[in-house]
DNA sequence: TTTT
DNA sequence: TTTT
């Protein structure tokens, strides 16, 4: 079918470091677990509940893997953009299985991470239009939007501020 | 934990009618079964290929529960907007399973009706801030955004683009 | 600053046909008006009200353009995701202005139709990792995820979905 | 126009302390400047560049505009989810001008913390089904969703997590 | 099971 | 397994 949208957002914390396998071809995947947790109020006792769901996150995309292996670490938080995807497989006793997991492979997926362990503060990732990461300058290499527009845009939070 | 998101976004089309049950207190729980798919063409053999991917949607949400109920058909294209959630169940072998649902539930669900299947054309609906949808009109009743904003907008859409 | 994020995404109606304009140097640009509305019922008088805005989508990427050249028309329903940018501009007065415009651009860019006018029913079209779309043909040649990867995975669908 | 969706996701820093006011009702408004930005390598000169993109975000929610109020400072990072709105104003000189804002307001608005200054932590708020957040324990009172819905759904987190 |  |  055409004309359909399939996208997870996710912002939420890794439950362990980032573990990175290779096919039989040599491409890195990486898998995450993040967690996201809803906090409420329960009205009749008052009392405070938390709620954590986990997420498997697999990433095939090279320069995610990249960055996932270099600068993740467990408790890392992160943003995560990717679509959902239902896998089926059989474990060893013969049992048909499935495993839904947020899948980033391809154009529209993003990883952002939102703070700064590991050394060196949050930073944005997506596919870029021509293949994987730098090798030289991972971190920063992404090409991201040709920003050249809107020439002579100040980038200084403090003093810019157009409201 | 705090500071977290998760949510789903999709379009896609209904492979089957909603299937509505009730709890045992008599809220209505109404699950979707929703296709997405991926269309490309083989690089090596330019075949054109596609891939269906299948959501389960779960909406607890009474007043959506309701318009699911009454306005969605197989084969009508909606957007909903929900939290994934991995269930844990118990099969009649005693196998334990998983399942990861998109959930629409509280107060950022949404479900959007984006043809005019069914009679009526499409339609939007959240959760509303005081409760369920009013039975006399479900489809129009959902007091959104207080929209009182932006006096004097005409909502001709031939005559008064301001752009 | 890293790690951020800037993303809108729309579903609404084109107020008018697509404008095309190139640049100097012959890349393309096409300019959409989109639609999008509220519908609620006034808690007071029971008035139905509506209010529509609208947003001017600004797409920088070739192919897009493309699509939206040769398949969007007045009225047609779509689903796209962008981002936000505030342009500063003088008006022919001297007097400054800013426009705030959704702009699709690079990799995190989408346009979906929503609907067949125009002739063909809805598509997906997104930034692809090699360059713009082939001119052969432009709607299905989008070589989206390489939906094959990940060793082991069943894409077939016809008869293993889980519910 | 119905089957609509209107939706803005922002994940940046503050550029300045929110700015409160209220209307002649009382009813309290928060003005947020939300910074995102872009960071790319030129491919012709290999500088590192950046792009920071300034957003005017306008809180109506009442809990929402509580939190603004206590929790955010310069420099906090947040997470918002709302809607685009562009309005009409005359200035001065009685000359016309747009102003583009994502608008926080109703049912699918969120604000969520991403970091802990200002002490405490980061923290997730929505519009709660039935008011604003009680004034007792303003950051975790939200009612999120009625996560024990869902009757034989089990939310023991710690050791069932199928990965 | 949808849709194109 | 995270985080608060």
């Amino acid at each position: 079918m055409a004309g359909s949208v399939n996208k997870v957002i996710l912002v939420g914390n890794l439950g362990k470091d980032p573990e990175i396998r290779r096919t039989q071809d040599g491409r890195p995947i990486a898998n995450l677990s993040v967690a996201t947790s809803e906090t409420w109020r329960d009205k009749a006792t008052g009392e405070r509940k938390e709620k954590t769901e986990w997420h498997r996150v697999v990433i095939f995309n090279e320069g995610l893997c990249k960055v996932a292996e270099q600068y993740l670490k467990k408790g890392a938080k992160i943003y995560v953009e990717g679509a959902l995807q239902t896998r089926k497989w059989t474990d060893q006793s013969g049992v048909e299985k499935y495993s839904t997991e947020v899948v980033l492979q391809g154009f529209n997926s993003t990883l952002t991470m939102l703070d700064g362990r590991g050394g060196g503060g949050g930073g944005s990732f997506g596919e870029e239009p021509g293949g994987d990461f730098g090798s030289s300058s991972p971190v920063s290499s992404a090409p991201r939007r040709a920003v050249a527009a809107g020439g002579g845009r100040n980038s200084d939070m403090d003093d810019d501020i157009p409201f």
